[in-house]
DNA sequence: CGAGGCATGTAAGAGGTTACATGATTGA
DNA sequence: TCAATCATGTAACCTCTTACATGCCTCG
């Protein structure tokens, strides 16, 4: 008997997952509305070219995830507005949820639309981001009595107490956010 | 009369630099030689995937900027090294000295190779990333006081937070490197 | 009467990535 | 005998960027 398949929803990139947040956080929204939406907030921690924008939406509304209306206004050109489906809904949540080490911009990402996911994930979340930061620290201590100072060295020493002010810096604003969240946000 | 024409190299990429940088540092190399030598130093500022080290070698050969001799080894396959020849020094000073507001890992690898220019070019471009890190602050500092703690505001602000602590922290380092450079490297 | 907002897209290209492809040698 | 090291490349694809293209309306 043939295993059925599960159709694999490919997973979403970073611009698809920011414009479907910002679609299910504001609700029904044009290509326009949704730039100047995001120039003054979620441009910040992903920043996508215009036309990048507007090669996402319809794509989007190709699989599924988003639906589109075009509302034809008299003087103005069209505007086509578009929601978050359920299987929107359900990518947005499977793409919150999905923890990958050196995450990058992708977590400070889910981070900022937090709101749309429950605290159990954002720990998770976190400890990944706090994971990572552990990880580079033990690197560059490790390099750290090998450097010479001489030569060449002498410029990655710069570069190795940066890594180092970075890493333990994250690590400790890691552990102030899953307290906070263990508080309990809001 | 025609003005003459200037052959305008086009800009290097990242990867090219790094390529060019490492070549100039080591001498003469072959891909598998850098890769290598790569692994343990430099990709922890540029890390280019093996076929992108394979693919720019042959063309900085073939705009001039490296040039390459063909080694046959008796049992094992053939090398093939590559050097920086003086256009690509030429370039390599080029790109060192060119400064670029938020360049990002573009500035990490020009310190990181920081032995290949002067002090004055480096200064250069840590006043650059000073600057940038004042305007990131700057722009957080904004944004702080209309922060409402309450709802997506409540996630926004502990991003805001790392951003803030992160910009601080790159002025006070950008800060100190600039004075060791002051004393002098070396 | 000109600048800027409203509103949507296309085309070309940059600059990577992963996976495919090959094959001998050496050390455990 | 099996995995790792040596050694180089190709092919397909992904994602995003910049520049091009269009056209009306409104406000100063």
């Amino acid at each position: 008997m043939p295993v059925a398949k599960i159709p694999r929803v490919a997973a979403l990139t970073t611009t698809e997952a920011a414009v479907l947040a910002l679609l299910a956080i504001e609700g029904e929204r044009s290509g326009y509305d949704l730039l100047k939406l995001m120039e003054k907030s979620i441009a910040h921690v992903w920043a996508p070219a215009r036309s990048a924008l507007y090669a996402v939406l319809p794509r989007l509304e190709g699989v599924g995830l988003a639906s589109c209306r075009t509302l034809a206004q008299g003087t103005r050109p069209d505007k086509r507005l578009y929601a978050v489906t359920s299987a929107g809904r359900r990518a947005l949540k499977a793409w919150l949820e999905a923890v990958e080490p050196r995450a990058g911009d992708e977590f400070y990402l889910k981070l900022f639309v937090g709101g749309l996911t429950t605290a159990d994930v954002l720990v998770d979340q976190l400890a990944q981001f706090h994971a990572d930061a552990a990880a580079r620290l033990a690197v560059y201590r490790e390099i750290e009595p090998t450097n010479t100072n001489t030569g060449h060295d002498w410029y990655h020493r710069h570069l190795l107490r940066l890594g180092i002010a970075r890493a333990e810096l994250d690590l400790r604003w890691a552990e102030s956010v899953r307290r906070a969240l263990a508080r309990g946000p809001g």
